[in-house]
DNA sequence: CTAGAATCTACAGCCACCAGAGGTTCAAGA
DNA sequence: TCTTGAACCTCTGGTGGCTGTAGATTCTAG
């Protein structure tokens, strides 16, 4: 009988009520039951698959990703390599995000270093953004 | 007479028409005028307001940055400071950006070391996304 | 039994665009 | 001057990954 209600799945993995209803809409975590009022009833199991699809996304996995790693988890006999797959090109975009950012960084520095503390019409920030031949490079 | 088109503008800040008009719908850029036919027309300095934004954008400014950095522009005998200001506040945002993004490459490469090329039941990249504790850390 | 907390469905909104339909206008060549 | 087809117009809807609201219903503790 029973089950965990949706409040309390949502609550012990750090999930909004609506995001779980959001999951069940696009097929990555359905009740396994529904009350006789309709309310939605989990398995206990449910809570691991939750925090799973929660810490995927933190880690900046995209719901298409998850939802193939979720197939792999739901027949574990399949073979490791395409699970490594996913996460290796993750991997790939996660340095190449890196690289990015870090040029932003330094053109932003060099923004903030060069302003004059004058008016807007000498001031570096303004011009830098106004003319991209400014930019170091290659962005 | 006349003014630039619409597509001439895009093309020369390398920018989808559909986008200038999201622009204008929001409020950054509008053409001084329109032809008889309906069609946007635009001043010269429109092309650099355009990059202005474009090149913000690209750096990571949201619309409502650019915004303020705008009206900056609209009156340049305003201090410099505030610019300053928005410009620092965004380097602060970029730098914790890096910072989670390299947390996460570390656990991602563990990830990927230590998959054991075997089934997904003993798959340390499923085992690790189902539970934060395998986590380094802080994310 | 009752009050109020939790849940239900359905819909709208967020950001920063992009795409398409279906119709009109413009500009270059004949 | 006329024609053709490229460019433009407005309007609507979609993207991803949720979040929030409204109004109705159900559950649960006292």
């Amino acid at each position: 009988m029973s089950g965990i209600a949706i409040g309390k799945l949502a609550g012990l993995a750090a999930t909004k009520v609506q995001t779980v209803r959001y999951y069940e809409e696009i097929g990555l975590i359905a009740p396994f039951m529904r009350s006789e009022g309709g309310h939605r009833l989990y398995n206990p199991e449910d809570v691991r698959r939750l925090k799973f699809v929660r810490h995927a996304r933190e880690l900046g996995f995209g719901i298409e990703e998850i939802r193939e790693l979720l197939q792999l988890v739901d027949k574990p006999e399949t073979s490791c390599a395409a699970a490594d797959a996913i996460a290796r090109s993750h991997l790939e975009q996660v340095e190449i995000r890196i690289e990015k950012l870090k040029a932003l960084r330094k053109e932003l520095r060099r923004m903030v270093e060069d302003c004059s503390h004058g008016h807007v019409s000498e001031c570096r920030v303004i011009e830098i953004l106004s003319d991209h031949r400014h930019c170091g490079g290659e962005h």
